[in-house]
DNA sequence: ATGGACCCTGTAGCCACTACAGGGTCAAGC
DNA sequence: GCTTGACCCTGTAGTGGCTACAGGGTCCAT
């Protein structure tokens, strides 16, 4: 019922928007999100256009976006009569990423779950697991960035 | 040739291990790696076991594990005689939070790429994409924590 | 004796937050 | 009118896993 306020507090913004108040004001502190005016107290005083901005920096997180990808989709998406050929490279881009990162992991996968099958629950010093870690060339030359 | 010495200097630790010199250092400040002895003028002197230690910490990053995890891991395997069910089980917990990413990737390539496909080329008052990020509810209660 | 390759320490930066310490403000209830 | 508790403020430091300096020392070949 709650009907949308003209002005939010931070911790009415947070709610609204779902971003953490702490993570209001870091974003604000890394010129994510403008300053907005304050009241009498000093309190911070957002307007719909800042729950918005707030609202879409959640959801471009959500879909992994970095926080730098975030400020060029906003800066992009500022001027409705830019063509969104850029918006859309933008995010094939990042498709293309997460393609990538679903192959690595999918590939890391087989090669635990082999290692995992072959354990034959002795002790540790005839531990296949720790025998592969030790000296097998286990993912040796596979990616260079683990993020799993 | 240049077969293995009996002592290996920090470059040569990084080399044979495959652990970069700076990562070595860091790993022996967070007491990953043992502190090596010392020559007269202060340089580290690796012996067999430290580079081995190296190698086996840059193939379990390799399959992702955090450095936490190694630790453990590595306690784990200290002792021969131990079983080698934690050590299975580690692997397996391991698996599958991996088993979960992938499967939080592939749901979240899903949308992207209806997302993407999409897009007609207009400009961007009229991009789908832009208007997803602002106004659907793509993603929103998905996976919490975007590391793609 | 000089140059370059190697080594040392300590500190700060990266990303995207998160968590504190140590305060101020404000409205409701007694 | 006074307290209680919810909210807000700033600034700083911590997270993981490195990486990149700055500003030196050491060692060996030429």
């Amino acid at each position: 019922m709650a009907s949308t306020p003209s002005s939010w507090s931070i911790g009415e913004a947070a709610h609204a928007s779902g971003v953490k108040l702490e993570t209001i004001r870091y974003y604000e502190r890394i010129d994510l999100l403008p300053e907005p005016p304050r009241n009498r107290s000093g309190y911070r005083v957002y307007a719909r256009e800042h729950v918005d901005r707030l609202s879409f920096i959640r959801r471009a997180r959500a879909i992994g976006l970095s926080l730098d990808r975030i400020r060029e989709l906003l800066a992009l998406s500022s001027d409705a009569r830019k063509p969104c050929a850029s918006v859309d490279q933008l995010i094939r881009e990042h498709i293309g990423a997460i393609e990538q990162k679903i192959e690595d992991l999918t590939r890391l996968h087989g090669e635990l779950s082999r290692l995992a099958d072959s354990c034959e629950g002795g002790d540790v010093g005839r531990c296949l697991i720790v025998d592969s870690l030790a000296k097998s060339d286990l993912c040796d030359g596979a990616g260079d960035e683990p993020d799993a």
